[in-house]
DNA sequence: GCTAGGGGATTGTGGAACAATCCGACAAGA
DNA sequence: TCTTGTCGGATTGTTCCACAATCCCCTAGC
């Protein structure tokens, strides 16, 4: 009976259109993703309100919905800047990350099968772009993979928390040059993981997602620390000997600063 | 040399003295984790303004910050309404708090020591509390003591994550009266569960966290589906019929809404 | 009884004004 | 020369006002 309007209310949400607020905070966030407002770049609100011909108070609100989501930083009497990822925050982003995705594998078995159907949707999109050399569309699909095996576990709030975390990725992605090439050695790392969780593995799935994460994050940081200028060797081409490091682990503890 | 200088950056953050919308924000926080403000209610701009004496521009900006913490629901063209927790967002919350704990746990062997003393801290805390039958701090430290579980992880997101949760955990626990004799039962377990840490066990643990999140999950939602209303043979506590507790539900349309 | 339309109230957005604060520049003193 | 005090411009923080857009309830009309 209800299915009919259960379909329709799904697409609600694009009934009510944007605020203005909102709207020119989904500008500013594809600039920022996209690179093209490099990190600490200072948002003035008077230059960007006349450029977006909207006014101040509207453009403050859209910039407590990108603080909101970590794109930004407010500093009191100072204005608002686009972040600056350090190598800290990467590291603590793949803390978070590991306890969600892991979250989503170890739900697996009672999880609706369409979780797991989009673990392999994603993957193929992967495949088809990296097939093609789109290196950004690679990039762009390993994203949506990782979502995928996170919301494995069907939470809301899960499948929120790591879009969060993604997008606050990007801006590390952004921040590396090149960052493209970088997707490449993981593509192979999803399909195995892909297999694992599509045979049930769950405890294999579980390593391997540690292992992967780990060595992902030392490539980004160490990519990130070897300074965001060196754009030498990495741009390489498709088949790409994977450069991950090892047994990088960089620094221990992790200890978060104080913000 | 620069040791002292470090030892006051930290404290840095002390410095910026909070912004209007921050306080304002602030103490509507308090208001609705208190219950005064109960949910559903809507929270009009003019009437608010002029109560705290802050414009509406202002205002408006406190309500961006509240709903980034999920306290308060943003209706374009409607208004702000203290959130409403429907059981699945409360089912939703121990998904995430489980994968955000167990967490916490399973960094235990390599996580700084004085994590684990925190935990040992907040439980303590807890203890006093019951012996002198303060229940609503029995129900704050319980909820410091999962905190503290989370940040074993030592990872500054999983703080920030967890203590979200903890903020929404407080509105099903204003909407649900005799919720103070809810913690009670768990104090317990909080101990078993300490000694498994404290000793190591990260697996029995692991478990035991997990059996834990999934009783105490069932119970509030039983609690919020047996009906806000019916007050009846869940008052046990030491003695304390009581008192207000069912008041809750205060007058206006409260409108069901859809969300 | 139901639909259509009107009126009132509230929010969304723009704009202006002033206070508070920050930052750089310049000057005075050691 | 280096440090410190002071000043002024520029930007943000906050308030106030105005008006359009929207929602909600109430009433009239079929």
């Amino acid at each position: 009976m209800t299915g009919v309007f259960d379909a329709l209310a799904a697409d609600r949400g694009r009934l009510d259109r944007a605020s203005a607020a909102q709207r020119v905070a989904e500008v500013l966030r594809d600039h920022i993703t996209e690179g093209l407002l490099a990190p600490g770049t200072r948002l003035s609100e008077e230059a960007l309100g006349e450029a977006l011909t909207v006014s101040r108070n509207t453009l403050r609100e859209a910039f407590r919905l990108l603080a909101d989501q970590r794109l930004v930083v407010h500093e009191l009497n100072r204005g608002v800047f686009v972040r600056i990822l350090e190598p800290d925050d990467v590291a603590d982003i793949y803390t978070l990350r590991l306890a969600l995705e892991t979250a989503g594998v170890r739900a697996l078995h009672s999880a609706a099968p369409e979780r797991l159907a989009a673990v392999r949707t994603a993957l193929s999109c992967a495949e088809a772009a990296e097939a093609v050399g789109d290196w950004v569309t690679v990039g762009t699909a390993d994203l949506h993979f990782h979502q995928a095996v996170a919301g494995i576990a069907g939470s809301r709030r899960i499948d929120e928390c790591m879009a969060r975390l993604m997008a606050e990725l990007r801006l590390a992605f952004a921040a590396v040059p090149s960052a493209r090439g970088l997707h490449a050695p993981f593509l192979r790392r999803n399909q195995t993981l892909t297999g694992l969780l599509e045979t049930g593995e769950i405890d294999d799935a579980v390593v391997e997602l540690t292992r992967y994460l780990d060595d992902a994050r030392a490539v980004i940081v160490r990519a990130m620390t070897d300074g965001p200028m060196t754009d030498g060797p990495m741009t390489d081409g498709p088949m790409a000997g994977g450069p991950m490091a090892g047994g990088a682990m960089p620094d221990g503890p992790v200890t978060g600063s104080a913000r």
